[in-house]
DNA sequence: CTGTTAGCGCTTTCAG
DNA sequence: CTGAAAGCGCTAACAG
């Protein structure tokens, strides 16, 4: 059996509230002399308190839930190490929940980690969620009065704080830099259609496109879904476009055009530019290294946790939204436009 | 507040005794009459369980921990998605803690997690465990009775189940794969000497050598970081002993291999073959797929749950010790060995 | 068949 | 300064 505070009671001859007083910093008046022995003796009976039995009482466990749809995919895993790193600082413990994208999941495991009584939430929605699914997560958490903030994705109903990308701004830095480059004709492979992160991106590249005054071609946009096979027939479709550039929403799809050019023999970047988006760990490995857009996943889950931290201190009010500027990584993917082309 | 089981009792008239009895189905001598009036104020009540209550009493909280050196490497990630997965099947939530391979944080995690009252722990040794920091943790699992098991790395001395993989047979496989193709001058970039799973895999490697009668040469054999960088100063240096064939003991300085090759124009698998370890998704999105090992890292993550439920339920006893079969992933890296080249 | 009661291990008034 | 006692929400003998 484990050591209990009564067992240190026991062997100090104190009471259990006096061990606890000590434990708990809370002896202002408490003698150094029986601190001191209480002390030894947690020690000396390496005493460790049964968190079970304290969050039962003290309603906080020091320990925060994540629901992401994948751990396996990279963005969530280098989401899922800031915020177990900042999770370890504050010395919390963390609830790791895989939803796979199914809304459903997102209801069970919010419900599950209240049971087990977490402090706060760390909210990805899953990606089938349609604004009615979303709200009901929503209204779950606000019924369950747990605090939790939002991840990547926002709702303007929601009163929580969220930490999200300015997807606009990334999907116009990347077109500008293009556009910077010379090339006008400049094709995109964007994500599933339904995807808000995607619009944004889109609504960027428009943006710059308008800057520039380049005319907004449709037949130039290849909805793809996020995923190399997509991006390669996105390439493929493009190109026919003869297009100068292409920019691919998000690396996976980069990386299936970048496959399908040199497949081609068409050379990147002297041929054609292209541009990714997310900045996965293997973009700068690449033959040619990716040019793309950073997305600083880490620093948003240590921001979240943080975020989270205010909202449980201080019984809801923060409701700050926090949005991180994606920055572009140059490499070598992106040449300027070659003159000898026409238009 | 949340509903109690006492609010249940109240308002259906019943004690929280006999509401406890229906709720975990030991209610065999209950009247479907008085079950279906408490399920139902149960539903209208929205009542659920405080699962911190019920760990207190139960001494189970259907709760794991998997601490592992970093979730936001591929790996990592791979075995926590099987481990979750399998979790949520069981209807168990899981603990992910990341030590960074720093030996005092598999201790701090371990109490900590027991303190919170897991049931068990999966347990990934910390890289910079000698074999005495390595019986520190065991012993700590053994002093707070906790069933665990472990997961890659395996210790003789632990009364523990484990799930590992066969890096010896993984590197055979590996080299074998290679003789076959007629390769003799077979170079390969290991990991740190320190490590077991690079020495194995060198056992493999030699003992291939063996069998087909091809002399070792330890000038082939270059120790690296499993990083990129060392495998492109790897390739750098074997290129010089001019192997016809590299063997790299991970997929990443597989790629720092590829990589350098490439800058130097060297064609694979026409003029060099090349071949990986760990199959990480992206070696199949190469220019040039990847010829790799495969780990099967998920469905490890899977059967380690099933051990750790097995120790659980019986309370120890099981102590087995399952090794998978890394597979070859034949691509396209590797080709028959040029009858023009001489030797 | 159902209720009373005693904990699980801890915190926290409230007395003294 | 320290201790007794109540209670967090639940389970499990033990009665009846």
């Amino acid at each position: 059996m484990r050591t209990t505070i009564k067992d240190i009671a026991n062997y100090t001859g104190f009471s259990v509230t006096t061990i606890s007083l000590v434990l708990n910093n809370k002896a202002n008046k408490i003698p150094k002399s029986t601190k001191d022995t209480i002390l030894e003796a947690v020690e000396k009976l390496n005493y460790h308190p049964n968190r079970l039995a304290v969050g039962l009482v003290k309603k906080r466990t020091d320990t925060i839930g994540l629901i992401i749809s994948d751990v396996s995919n990279v963005f969530f895993s280098n989401l899922a190490k800031g915020v177990e790193d900042e999770c370890r600082k504050k010395g919390w413990n963390l609830f790791l929940c895989n939803t796979n994208d199914k809304h459903t999941r997102d209801l069970s495991y919010i419900q599950a980690l209240a049971d087990k009584g977490v402090d706060g939430i760390l909210f990805c929605m899953s990606l089938d969620s349609d604004k009615k699914k979303a709200m009901e997560s929503i209204k779950l958490f606000e019924k369950l009065k747990m605090p939790f903030v939002m991840i990547d994705r926002f709702l303007e109903e929601a009163t929580c704080s969220s930490v999200v990308v300015d997807h606009v701004q990334g999907g116009y830095a990347a077109t500008k830099y293009l556009l910077d480059h010379g090339h006008k004709k400049i094709g995109c492979i964007t994500g599933p259609r339904e995807l808000e992160d995607s619009c944004d991106r889109f609504a960027g590249y428009k943006k710059a496109l308008d800057e520039y005054e380049v005319a907004f071609r449709k037949e130039l946009v290849y909805e793809g879904k996020y995923d190399c096979e997509s991006g390669a027939t996105g390439a493929d479709y493009l190109l026919k476009q003869d297009v100068t550039a292409i920019f691919a929403f998000n690396d996976m799809s980069a990386y299936g055009a970048y496959n399908r050019m040199n497949q081609k023999g068409i050379k990147i970047p002297e041929e054609i530019s292209l541009i990714g988006y997310d900045d996965i760990f293997f973009s700068e490995l690449l033959d040619v290294p990716l040019t793309t857009v950073h997305q600083p996943v880490y620093d948003m889950g240590v921001e979240a946790v943080r975020q989270l931290a205010a909202e449980v201190e201080s019984e809801r009010g923060s409701r700050k939204c926090i949005t991180f500027q994606p920055v572009l990584i140059e490499r070598a993917s992106v040449a300027d436009k070659k003159r000898s082309k026409i238009k």
